[in-house]
DNA sequence: ACATTGACCTGGGAGC
DNA sequence: TGCTCCCAGGTCAATG
C-alpha cells in the first residue's frame, strides 16, 4: 500500500496527537507480522511519553525515553487516530491508547508490516542502517543517481525502487516519474546519461511533492489517519492506465513486467 | 558485488 | 452462488 506520500500523510495525521503524550497501555492481538511482534512491549512502553515521531524511508519511528518503537506499513498497513474505542476489527492488530484518551490503531490485512522495538539509535537498526538517501533531500540528485546507475544491467525502474539507492520510491510513483522524466522503465540503469539522471531525479523529487501534497494515493484501502482518502490518484499519469491513451501523445500505454511488478509506460514518449 | 527468484498473507475482481 | 486463478501500494532472504 504505501509509498514515502501515504507514510509522509500519516505522519503528519498521527503525529499531532502522540507527540508529548504518553503511552497508557498497548494491546497487541496478532503478532504475526512480517516478523514476530516482541512480546515485551507493554512493558517497555507502558507510562513512556512520546518524545518525538519521525518518518525514515516508509517506517514510522515513535522515540520514548527507553528506545523507539519501529513501524513499517507493508503492503496493505494503515494506521488511525481512534477518539473513542471502537470495537476491533479483523485485522486491526494493534492498539496505542494514550493518555489523552486517544487510540493509535494499527490494521494490516495482509500483514506484511512490521511492529518492532528498538533501544538503540533506529538508524543503527539492521533493517535502516543501509538505506539510501531521503529522495526529497539534496543527498539525492542527478549526480547521485548518475553514480548509483553506473555499470548496473538492472532496469533503472528496478533502481530507484531499491530502497538500498533511493528510499521511499514504490511501484505507483517510480512509473510516474520515469513518464515524467520521459525515461523507458526497462533501461539498463548503466545506459542513462547525465542529462536523464538529472532529468529523473528531478521528476522524483516533483512527483513524490505533489502527491504529498494531494494527500498520497488511494487506490483501494489507503487512507490517512482521518479515515479520508488521499486524491493523488486522479493525477495518476501510467500507473493502472494501461490501454488507455498517454495524456501527452494519445498513444495507448503499454503494461509490462519488471522485476515481478506491473509497468505501464507511453511507447512513444518513453523510449 | 551483482542479478534473479521465492517467500510472506489476505482480499477483490474476472471468468467459468 | 461459488469455485479457481490472477493481481495487488513492500522488501527481505536465499540462490547462482
Amino acid at each position: 500500500m504505501p509509498e514515502l506520500p501515504e507514510v509522509e500523510t500519516t505522519l503528519k495525521g498521527i503525529q499531532p496527537y502522540l507527540q508529548g503524550n504518553s503511552i497508557q497501555s498497548i494491546t497487541v492481538r496478532h503478532r504475526g507480522l512480517r516478523w514476530p511482534v516482541p512480546c515485551h512491549l507493554n512493558s517497555l512502553l507502558k507510562g513512556k511519553k512520546i518524545s518525538a515521531v519521525h518518518r525514515r524511508a516508509k517506517y514510522l519511528l515513535l522515540t520514548t525515553s527507553n528506545g523507539t518503537l519501529i513501524i513499517h506499513l507493508g503492503m496493505s498497513g494503515s494506521l488511525r487516530i481512534l477518539h473513542h474505542a471502537l470495537p476491533p476489527q479483523k485485522h486491526d492488530h494493534c492498539d496505542l491508547t494514550l493518555n489523552n484518551g486517544v487510540i493509535l490503531r494499527y490494521t494490516d490485512p495482509r500483514r506484511f508490516g512490521a511492529l518492532l522495538w528498538t533501544d538503540a539509535s533506529p538508524t543503527e537498526h539492521p533493517l535502516l542502517r543501509s538505506l539510501g538517501p531521503e529522495p526529497l533531500e539534496n543527498a539525492f540528485s542527478g549526480a547521485f543517481l548518475l553514480q548509483k546507475a553506473a555499470h548496473k544491467k538492472t532496469p533503472i525502474k528496478s533502481l530507484i525502487m531499491d530502497g538500498h539507492i533511493v528510499v521511499g520510491v514504490g511501484n505507483i510513483y517510480a512509473a510516474e516519474a520515469l513518464f515524467e522524466a520521459e525515461i523507458h522503465p526497462a533501461l539498463p540503469a548503466g545506459q542513462l546519461n547525465k542529462t536523464q539522471c538529472s532529468r529523473l531525479a528531478a521528476a522524483i523529487k516533483k512527483t513524490l511533492r505533489r502527491a504529498i501534497r494531494a494527500g498520497g494515493t488511494t487506490l483501494r484501502d489507503f487512507s490517512g489517519s482521518d479515515g479520508r482518502p488521499g486524491y493523488f490518484r486522479q493525477k495518476l499519469q501510467v500507473y493502472g492506465r494501461a490501454g488507455e491513451p498517454c495524456n501527452r501523445c494519445g498513444t495507448p500505454l503499454e503494461s509490462i513486467r519488471i522485476g515481478q511488478r506491473s509497468t505501464v509506460f507511453c511507447p512513444a514518449c518513453q523510449r
